[in-house]
DNA sequence: GAGTGGTCTAGACCACTGC
DNA sequence: CAGTGGTCTAGACCACTCG
């Protein structure tokens, strides 16, 4: 099988000439394979936690070779979408898998060591999106959502308090009692229960001072400076689907970050 | 070629057995090629902007496969120690890139843009090391270390205080004069005239509130909210050479950072 | 046109998992 | 033992850069 006929393959344009860089459709084979694997996932054909084919397999069915499968899947599992598991399979990243949560949650404590986390949910109401959410979430003005807020408590202490956006219509079965029966992270529970991953987010931080409902719930006194955490969550294909607030209380803990 | 001499070559431990993957000294040929290049890399063999010799080239002189290299020198462009240019070669990456200052400096304005950055060196004095520079550094209490003290302004407003300690040994020649007569960032002066390439760093973040002294610098009121940044970065064999702490104004900007 | 990185294939063998 | 991912090789050809 010679260049141009792979490269026209999968494209599906058979009039394609084989030197097309320039032309913005041009992506090589092993993106476009990626970009399959990656609509399959969307599409919900393999949920998170379970195992994909093998590479051997996906070859077949894309007709390539073994080796354009795995570079398409190397790239994914350096994305964290996919994990990969030598000997056992290719397995679609969950957040159930507990090394997925400190992907999100970048605040350790200032003396070391590792703490029990607790999330309490304390309400959760419906309202009609304004011109920022909807700015932020893509939805129009008007359209349902859903208003989460919570307390994080580490060693019992409470640390942040935030409030979570939700496009109502994708979460519509939302509620308090949804919120407190579930095991583990949030992330976790819209995955499970809503059919919707997070795959990649931005914060934009800052710091503030404490206003009075929230420096109660944190212990500190109004005022007082508090580390603004506000973050957009996106799913695949790069669409937003949820927006937080957040206020951490810095006095024993720290957002740790990674600079590559 | 049969696998068993290949892992032995490069190891240089004749006797090992071909299954040796419980032996924590094992890694696979391409991570032991990676490791010999990154070796060139902090003995100055090549330095940051120069190319460093072709795959194949490099292929010859290890006796591997071209293939082998090239999944070595794959990961070191993928953590931003090497930069591919394809037709052209394959080049030690620096701090003179425009590309790479922006990796560093997270902090961007609020209503979207680009702003023009200066950086205005303060002061410049000896010390000696205390435990907690020491600590940091990797050096021995009352060690010669250097101080900085910065103010950086975006589109003429101050925004960011900084201190950054540096190990008197190493910054030998570093003065006040020398900063200010540098154009470009202090990454770039600190590889170009001190033979040291920053190549990562930890970040740790809290809210805190402006002294006195931080305050008249950017011009808020005292005790209002800042964003203090804590820095340690560390030069290839993750040595630490740098510790800096920051007081960020979060008026007008955001330390915006990206959650894969 | 020569040299470099980029893509793709085919095949061999190693290492791990679980039946 | 079979099946899966992991490593390594060899060779062909494409795409880009520069002289």
């Amino acid at each position: 099988m010679d260049y141009r006929r792979i490269n026209n393959f999968v494209v599906q344009l058979p009039s394609m000439k084989a030197s097309q860089v320039d032309s913005p459709t041009f992506s090589p084979l092993y993106r476009q394979i990626k970009r399959l694997i990656l609509q399959a996932l969307d599409s919900g054909e393999w949920r998170p936690g379970e195992a994909i084919p093998s590479e051997t397999e996906l070859a077949g069915r894309f007709s390539v070779s073994q080796g354009t499968v795995r570079k398409a899947i190397d790239e994914m599992a350096a994305e964290n979408l996919l994990i990969r598991r030598q000997g056992k399979g290719t397995y679609v990243a969950s957040h159930n898998d507990p090394r997925a949560f400190f992907r999100f949650l970048r605040l350790v404590p200032l003396a070391g060591g590792i703490e029990p986390t607790k999330s309490l949910p304390l309400e959760c109401w419906r309202a009609k999106a304004g011109p920022e959410a909807g700015r932020v979430l893509g939805l129009k003005l008007g359209d349902p959502i859903i208003i989460v807020r919570r307390l994080l408590e580490f060693s019992d202490a409470p640390v942040v308090v935030d409030e979570i956006y939700l496009p109502g219509e994708i979460f519509a079965g939302l509620s308090l009692e949804v919120l407190k029966e579930h095991q583990g992270s949030v992330y976790s529970l819209f995955e499970e229960k809503f059919g919707v991953r997070m795959i990649r987010a931005e914060e934009r931080l800052r710091a503030v001072a404490a206003d009075r409902s929230s420096a109660e719930l944190l212990k500190v006194p109004e005022g007082s400076p508090l580390l603004s955490v506000e973050r957009t969550s996106f799913t695949y294909g790069d669409r937003p689907v949820e927006w937080r607030r957040g206020l951490y209380s810095t006095a024993a803990h720290c957002y740790l970050n990674e600079l590559g």
